[in-house]
DNA sequence: TTGACAGTTGAGTAATTATTCAACTATAAT
DNA sequence: ATTATAGTTGAATAATTACTCAACTGTCAA
């Protein structure tokens, strides 16, 4: 029974350190709610709507504008942004006004920004 | 000229915020790096190495075991977080050693875990 | 009521990507 | 040297997904 419980063939398995990792491990509908998070943020469209969005609340043809994208790509991402609580909207006449809706991303986007922006010194950009 | 440089067919177009917005956002590549950046983290079996890692070092046959998924499918995933600076290795022997090599991510990565964490409640998780 | 326009939506397509499988390399032991 | 084992790698496959297109809904103006 000492090896059939385990994933791999190996001999070497350092079974307590194994063990004494899995116990604190949060189950696996955690780790998927925690990468679908990502997931919301792990597009180049998506990052420029927040960014925008983190600017002033628009609509979805000055975001499509403002991103150089069509209204449906960009109706479709919004959707799916809204969808997971990232933003939110509001209707205005003919209009559809959105803006972020989740003071967590928006600081962990601002953290993360400012990170990739120290990092990435040979891309050059002035705010 | 006016609607050409545009992207859709509105007629409503804010120009002025459209264009004070463009005027701050980052170009392309930095949202392209930021995207990238993210994509790192917006998968089940990355984010659950990521947590094992930042409890103790494993070599890639422990980490097999504790994440419960091949050798081979790990070792992919490594070599991604490798090669972004997520993660670094050390050879001992006939194992391989793997840790996490990003304070930054490491951190970004355990807020957000705090924030799943209040968040998801009917996600049962006690550490 | 009719027409114009802002936005949404579903199907289709192309691109990306996580995993499996099999073959490979590197290290250690006999 | 030979063998066994830890880990890596490339190709193949399956699943996901971003965008396009065309048709649709909702709102306003004439």
């Amino acid at each position: 029974m000492s090896k059939n419980e385990f994933t791999c063939d190996c001999n070497q398995i350092n079974h307590q350190l194994v063990a004494e990792i899995q116990s604190v491990m949060p189950p696996a509908p955690f780790f998927h709610a925690l990468a679908e998070f990502y997931k919301i943020l792990a597009d180049d469209t998506r990052c420029k709507i927040i960014f925008a969005l983190s600017r002033h609340e628009l609509c979805v043809c000055d975001l499509a504008n403002v991103v150089s994208m069509s209204k449906s790509s960009i109706s479709h991402q919004l959707r799916k942004m809204k969808d997971s609580g990232v933003v939110k909207c509001r209707r205005e006449g003919k209009e559809v006004y959105y803006s972020l809706d989740d003071e967590h991303v928006a600081s962990l986007f601002a953290t993360t920004v400012d990170h990739i922006h120290h990092k990435n010194r040979e891309v050059p950009y002035e705010n």
